[in-house]
DNA sequence: CAATTTAAGACAACCGGTCGTATTATAATT
DNA sequence: AATTATAATACGACCGGTTGTCTTAAATTG
């Protein structure tokens, strides 16, 4: 076995657990789920997992890196795909988002949010990775949003970087009312009220 | 000792605990903070945790309501004090928000938001304890609302519940921001954005 | 004294992390 | 090219400690 392939089959137990350990991080918040679950969901002994991870710490940490990957290519496409309509390229982003939440009973929500909130201020090296992930969004969101400003359909006197900002955090708040009351409502005013509203030029 | 004084110095541990229970849950989460560390704080023990509670989750519910009480109270002491400008009140109101945050590092956050993304979905008595801390807390910014657009203070063409909405969904987004960002830039805008703009008449 | 409340301790399950070792792959040396 | 030395990875048993909950007995009550 050459040296390549060994790396991709290391590669692969690894996705396996950062897979899994999305999906459980999401279910059941960062000190709700134990190791030993994660790794007897990917057939991984437990002895193997420092192999691949420092600690649960730096585990946390890259899970979030490989959870808001998939969103931040989502965001994109929407925006190079129909370039000629940046704002509708977000709205219809988000209404993608909401179309998977309704599937999902409103479980879950969003992992970033979620772990925001368990451990964002105990935890110094989740926390720098939750920055970093939330700073990529924003950024694209900024991204998305100016070109929204030079196509005329958003306004001009607040900056690009105000206001996905407001729209990141409104609808982080948002999901969490949808997750409680079961119900699409919140994150729908949330598009409503600001894409269709109150970004308007 | 009469039953009157007994139920009262019942009453009186529980309430230790309870407090006790806000601030390690403020800190650490509900699954990452033990039943054991919170009654040695308070000097209980252990065995007698279930002569107060049913169990962890009835435990975390009523956590949730003692901690949104001294809240609504101190919203509806603003609101009382300054009738003759229901808008500044609230903005008053956040602002003190805003000022223990500081005096907090930006540690904690609100206790809803925190639950809500890490068991709003996961324990059915705690997500009922959460809608009717959170419904408590919408109503009475709603009729701080109503009040203020009756004063002409506060744009009419939407509801008082559906920025009451906004503002709290907005809020609890922020909040996680600048939990993890370490700064009350997050807050600032959000209180400037709806209060000072977008709620404006 | 009977009834009820309080508390001590036991309980199995689980936590994150470490250990020595066995297996394998890479590098170095002949 | 064959063999040896070195390193990396895989693995399961095991560590001390903690989890939430329950049983049972002591203390306190009316």
């Amino acid at each position: 076995m050459r040296k390549s392939t060994k790396t991709t089959k290391k590669d692969f137990n690894k996705d396996n657990i950062l897979n899994q350990g999305v999906a459980m991080l999401m279910k059941q918040g960062y000190h709700g789920t134990g190791l030993q679950k994660v790794l007897d969901a990917v057939n991984i002994p437990k002895g193997s997992f420092y192999n691949y991870f420092e600690d649960k710490e730096h585990f946390g940490a890259e899970v979030i890196q490989y959870y808001i990957d998939p969103f931040l290519k989502q965001l994109a496409a929407h925006l190079n795909n129909s370039d000629t309509d940046a704002l509708g390229a977000i709205q219809r982003y988000f209404d993608e988002l909401i179309e998977e939440l309704e599937r999902n009973n409103f479980k879950g929500g969003c992992l970033l949010g979620n772990l925001m909130g368990e451990i964002g201020d105990t935890s110094d090296i989740c926390q720098a990775s939750l920055q970093t992930a939330v700073n990529r969004y924003r950024d694209l969101l900024q991204s998305g949003l100016k070109k929204a400003q030079d196509q005329g359909a958003v306004r001009k006197d607040k900056t690009a970087g105000s206001m996905a900002d407001l729209l990141i955090n409104t609808w982080q708040g948002a999901l969490l009312r949808a997750k409680i009351e079961k119900t699409s409502a919140p994150v729908l005013q949330c598009c409503q009220e600001l894409l269709g509203n109150y970004f308007k030029s």
